[in-house]
DNA sequence: ATTTAATATTAAACTAATTGAATATACTAA
DNA sequence: TTAGTATATTCAATTAGTTTAATATTAAAT
């Protein structure tokens, strides 16, 4: 295993985020992006061109290695797995501090401009937006019935899958505790005008 | 035809940030900048190149006037303002729904690839990740207590900037309560190996 | 029989965001 | 006196993300 003696190449997370898909089972692109919409795209998205362009790259580097598939009838699928480079740099990465995400957040956004428009607008917005929390909040509480049952047995390789999922369902009954509260909140000041 | 992984993306929402910005009180660039730090900067983030790149398309398009300030010694300053045409169409996007805001958080993505570390430096990256939350919501409350000692009484022009903080605070809460939720749990692990 | 959906990848053009630096002025602290 | 900090803005280069769509095959549904 050698250091790679490339000098402008610096992946950003997209490519780590590969790395630790591919790391828990070699896939296709085709695969990654479809896995982008559930597990590592809890906290983590990209557009299908976003990974096959990250894929190309990554394979120049040698940091993952293609193996095509013949399929019958299909077309071929190519199948990337992640080297020992490729394993070296993604645990250097995961030992590195972490910057707190940044939080682009549109209906805050919205919520703090609210005197702007009237006061029931915002109540729906408020209404809405727990509603969709909600339901999030439902799809992983059943991943932990499912998979989670009982966190004291849980299987090395699930661990730390478990605590992304409670944060997520932490993440979720924080903002119906917000919605709540706000609407609550809302109402007296209504009354009181 | 149809792709896996065709997330709906947000709507380029910077522009609406620096107007709800503007709306409060006109300010420059370089204020912009700055309070991109606090208050907006809490649920959205911009560098000043951005700032400077999007007022100036902001003025071609004619939703906010700039009024050139020359100043004593220092450089002169463009003071935005948002008229009319920006107002209705800041207006007309706070009724618009909003996408839940996607997430990409770099630490998650390292908690769930944890098994590939030492246990020991996850649990430390979680008490690192600890101690940010914890200053950010004692930044939160120190508002909080200056600000809003009685939210009941709280002035209209602030009660929705109130509601913005309350869910800053929930939100660090959040985090906190999972981190020592998460600590326990590999404790737990650890023990029972 | 033909449309639709799913699998599987690539191309091209565009917009947005980041990084690094340059250009000024002036005040303050060592 | 010169180094650092704060004010105030702009330019250039690069990287990241988005949109649209083209290509190709096959199974299932209409």
């Amino acid at each position: 295993m050698s250091t790679p003696s490339q000098i402008n190449f610096k992946p950003m997370s997209l490519a780590y985020a590969i790395l630790v898909s591919l790391v828990c089972e070699p896939k296709s692109g085709y695969d990654l992006a479809k896995q982008f919409d559930g597990t590592v795209g809890f906290f983590w998205q990209a557009t299908h061109q976003q990974i096959y362009r990250e894929l190309t790259k990554l394979e120049q580097q040698n940091w993952i290695v293609a193996e095509a598939i013949a399929q019958e009838g299909r077309p071929d699928k190519k199948i990337f797995s992640v080297n020992d480079l490729g394993l070296a740099h993604l645990k250097t990465w995961l030992l590195q501090s972490s910057d707190v995400a940044v939080a682009k957040d549109e209906f805050l956004l919205k919520i703090y401009a609210g005197y702007l428009i009237p006061e029931e607008a915002i109540a729906q917005k408020i209404k809405d937006h727990r509603q969709l929390h909600q339901q999030q909040l439902e799809i992983y509480q059943a991943i932990e019935r499912n998979f989670f049952s009982s966190p004291q047995d849980c299987p090395k390789e699930l661990r730390f899958a478990y605590l992304t999922l409670r944060r997520g369902i932490n993440f979720e009954k924080g903002w119906l505790d917000w919605c709540d509260e706000s609407l609550q909140l809302l109402k007296d000041w209504y009354s009181q005008k």
